[in-house]
DNA sequence: AATTCGGGGAT
DNA sequence: ATCCCAGAATT
């Protein structure tokens, strides 16, 4: 065994030997400094599994609303299965990676349909539900059933990282492991579900990335690198690449009153909302000779450009575009659905009818 | 092990 | 502008 290995392993026990201390601080500081949240207290497995698939990669404070809207419109996981998934993807309109509402919508179908309509009662079986992995599965299990098992998500690998002085890469398989592993052993003891809470709480809102406030914390005798004086080298992590830029054009093409849409495929990139159609330009092409392609090759129309009506920029997680938004006239052809599952003519004043992706949003109001 | 999935708030 | 959020699924 290396000297790094060994060092590590020490000062890893050195937590888990005031295991029963650093719990106690930990939950005492929780129960009296903790934000009152709608979801908090709430013990109903599937009004807490509701809730942690909206907050995967959220904000507390972005996902709230959604959870209160969502569980107001499906109160049991029954009418859920039997909602429309368009329906579904209209409540989550504007949260995005919208796979967890399709997998969540799945999920409920597969419980009414193949599980006699009864959730799952591990950790273990709860990870089996599409959408629903380590951390997820962790999070209901031990909040709505009391199982002491981890739940591991980034405020509490940050929380580790310092804790433990990590000066490893907090991303890398074997790392990660080695924090599920901790958290494995620290959740050990009563109320597992506020164990679990708690670490994510400090991470939001003591233990933060930037300006952490150590001054604040409950169980800074406990961490490492708050003796070291590290604790703003810590966590380690990769850095992210810049990310391309694409220009796109869009066509409002009206006619009779109704504007042309397109459903998007229902998996990959916003799978499964409505959208004006439109695309990429090439190298060197005009938005006038791109709206014309697209509309021709995903359409199957033609349509011959106006006026320029808004340009929108916005950012996704590997790219960022600007989207240009020009009126249409529609020349001929009868649209067809070749690169959506659906095409069809809208009113606007059905348009908050549909789910759309939030760049599309932007520029709603302007037609 | 890398990449793909949105959107927004904090810095 | 950059980072990162109560991550999971796919490649």
């Amino acid at each position: 065994m290396g000297k790094g290995v060994e060092k590590r392993a020490r000062l890893n026990r050195s937590l888990l030997d005031r295991k029963a201390s650093f719990r106690r601080r930990l939950l005492t500081w929780y129960r009296r400094e903790a934000r009152e949240l709608s979801f908090r207290g709430e013990t109903d497995p599937y009004k807490v599994w509701v809730s942690e698939i909206i907050l995967q990669q959220t904000r507390v404070d972005q996902g709230v609303p959604y959870i209160n809207r969502f569980l107001k419109s499906f109160a049991t996981v029954g009418r859920l299965a039997r909602a429309d998934l368009d329906d579904v993807l209209k409540l989550w309109e504007g949260l995005g990676y919208y796979t967890r509402a399709r997998n969540l919508h799945k999920a409920a179908k597969k419980v009414v349909n193949e599980m006699e309509g009864r959730l799952p009662s591990t950790a273990e079986q709860w990870e089996r539900l599409p959408g629903v992995g380590r951390y997820t599965a962790g999070a209901i299990s031990s909040i709505a059933l009391g199982e002491k098992v981890p739940a591991l998500d980034g405020n509490v690998k940050r929380v580790l990282a310092r804790l433990l002085d990590l000066d490893s890469n907090i991303d890398d398989g074997p790392t990660e492991r080695r924090l599920w592993e901790v958290m494995g052993h620290l959740v050990q003891g009563r109320a597992p579900g506020d164990f679990n809470q708690a670490m994510m709480e400090l991470g939001a809102r003591v233990c933060k990335p930037k300006s952490p406030l150590c001054h604040a914390c409950p169980v800074k005798c406990d961490c490492r690198a708050h003796a070291e004086g590290t604790v703003f080298e810590r966590p380690v992590r990769t850095k992210k690449r810049a990310v391309p830029h694409h220009e796109i054009v869009v066509a409002a093409v009206k006619k009779n009153g109704r504007y042309l849409l397109g459903k998007r495929p229902p998996s990959g990139l916003l799978g499964g909302l409505w959208e004006f159609p439109g695309g990429k330009l090439e190298r060197g092409e005009s938005h006038e000779a791109a709206l014309i392609r697209e509309l021709k090759e995903e359409l199957g129309i033609a349509i011959q450009p106006g006026g320029l009506v808004a340009t929108v920029n916005h950012a996704y997680t590997h790219f960022r575009i600007t989207l240009n938004v020009y009126r249409c006239r529609h020349v001929s052809g009868t649209p067809r659905a070749i690169a959506h599952t659906e095409v069809k003519w809208v009113r606007p004043s059905d348009f908050d009818r549909l789910a759309f992706p939030k760049a599309n949003l932007k520029f709603l109001h302007l037609l």
